[in-house]
DNA sequence: CCTTTATATAAACTATATTTTATGCATTAA
DNA sequence: TTAATGCATAAAATATAGTTTATATAAAGG
């Protein structure tokens, strides 16, 4: 339900303003967006799903992913979504997103999304 | 502290987005937000704290009153406040105010902002 | 002074939200 | 068709937020 209240509860969150953030420059799949937060998948989508029932995100299913983009189909939520994005903390965004960069990179010829988290290093979430 | 986070989180309480709506036409005492919510003065008390910590509303002191009222004195919060004051149900806040009204009606000589409530009614709260 | 009034705040309690762990269901690759 | 992958979701555990009850403080009136 989008009501006012719903949206304002999905954005008191810091781990939905980090996806949000993260989803500034183009949709992503869960398996990157559970990189790039170094969160478990679990949490991950609990929170995703809390963003996609305030109206605030999109999905789109393709083979086994699923890819999740910005909704901002309304002016209020426009005009929400560019607040968060312009008045939240660059220096954790470029951290979420220097994460996953560094993931693409490391995956050589395979194309699959897998998540090396947790063998590369001992995720502590 | 006035982060986007805590703006968010004050926005996302009913109870907080009626106050909101009930100071949109001027200051209010705490007893008659007290009065118009029907609820008790501690947890009205709580509420406006949580407001004033993230800069929503202020406060004025007037003798053994506190007056509070909108602060909208950046731009982010007044588009904000605007919002809920505009997507905020019409209806309940004409039951708050109207509760209001109805007990400064019932205030013939005296001036104290004594709350009748608990003798008159049963509050439920 | 002593009392009453208006409000805040602390402590205990309750409710709600988040996190973790475990599992299930599609989808694709082998 | 079996195994592996990507994701969701349920259940249990934990953390956070809201509510109530009790009390303190400051101001104003007698």
């Amino acid at each position: 339900m989008e009501t006012i209240l719903t949206i304002f509860k999905a954005l008191s969150d810091e781990t939905r303003l980090r996806i949000l953030k993260l989803l500034e420059d183009g949709e992503l799949c869960v398996c990157n967006i559970v990189t790039a937060l170094d969160m478990i998948q679990p949490k991950v989508s609990f929170h995703l799903g809390v963003l996609k029932e305030a109206g605030l995100i999109k999905d789109r299913k393709h083979g086994r992913w699923i890819h999740y983009r910005l909704d901002d189909s309304d002016m209020f939520k426009r005009s929400l979504i560019l607040s968060v994005l312009e008045r939240t903390s660059n220096a954790a965004a470029a951290e979420d997103k220097k994460r996953l960069e560094m993931f693409l990179k490391s995956k050589n010829t395979k194309t699959d999304c897998i998540n090396l988290k947790n063998t590369l290093r001992g995720g502590n979430d």
